[in-house]
DNA sequence: GTGGTCTAGACCACC
DNA sequence: GTGGTCTAGACCACA
């Protein structure tokens, strides 16, 4: 795994365990690696994959079993794809719109769809 | 204007300069105004201003007469709208759309085009 | 059961266990459930209700007869009224006052008595 | 300060300094300290500073501005009063009244109102 | 100067 | 074994 860009790590984490979950690699409902186990997998510190989990658990996408663990919430896949869709739909659209009609790029003709 | 978002304040500055430029608020070839004077109208420090103003020379947007001020280069408007064109194409357009099939949003209905 | 909050999950488990008691669910005197049953039971690891058993032997709650199991001590019901009593008038009361003033909330007006 | 109980340190300190809002002596709406500031006065590592101002900007007591410090929200003072009503009501007053009548404590007689 | 992130290493309570 | 908290110290970008 890499980490360019200035995105801070933990959050890149957080990103990739939103894909695996998205894409089945990690099944809603089980243990997820410890955070030692991650960090070292990942060779990252494991404080900061705790901050990871931390703020995953915040947006209830995973959930903590004292002294066991942490495992992937049981509606995990439903909330990532609810939260990326309302994110994308209410903060990004409307800029790249923006941007489009000040730069004179028709979306229409971008995505080629058909104009009747 | 709020500075919420995690991109540098300089830089988002600097993107609401562009927009002025291309909506044509600002014109191509006329003086800007003082690192002071639009630091106080915003509400953020001149130095700020500063680098905002050092990032647009360094790119071409603005040029700076010694002891008189900034200026926006004559060419402004079309180098901003080359700059954006490429990036967005190139850097944004494919992520835009990698996501919007993850999240299974057809663009076609999005921007409300005619299939036929 | 649920073992959200932050107190540790053998005290948890200790406190329904004097509920039990104090309701006459458990008989002072009789047989309780083996670490094992009662770890099953709860879905918990057996470890953690041995902790809980000898906490409350450590305050005469419940004793053990070796290679036979655990048993309420007779005076099991006296002992928590007793405890519980004292810690809540000493410790957790002065707490509540504080804080119902400090938000504004008139005790006597809460649990509905009749000020004359 | 002393940090004796079990808490952790970052949240004692989030407390104390709602506490400061509540009483008047950090206003609304102004800087407080700086995460090094409060930690050297506090004795206590900044990192521990930045936690709590983390965790107060997340229930939106406090805000940041980038490069400059953190600032007590407006309304800080009313929503403290807002989270701490909630959450007596909600969590501890249940507890409370349930351990009495387990207890046969009578709360009309406790606090001393005059049943008519 | 400010916050923010990260590492390394320690210690603790809990399961 | 697990998470959770804390310290010390470093480095960075930003204002």
């Amino acid at each position: 795994m890499d980490f360019n860009e200035h995105k801070p790590i933990y959050l890149q984490i957080s990103d990739t365990i939103s894909d695996k979950i998205l894409s089945g690699e990690w099944i809603p409902g089980e243990r997820i690696p410890s955070v030692r186990e991650l960090g070292s997998t990942l060779g990252v510190n494991p404080n900061t994959i705790m901050r990871t989990y931390d703020y995953l658990q915040n947006i209830d996408i995973i959930f903590n079993k004292r002294g066991v663990g942490y495992f992937t919430a049981d509606d995990a896949r439903d909330k990532i794809v609810d939260l990326q869709r309302r994110e994308f739909l209410n903060e990004e659209l409307p800029l790249i719109q923006k941007k489009m009609s000040l730069l004179g790029i028709d979306p229409c003709e971008l995505f080629k769809c058909q104009n009747s």
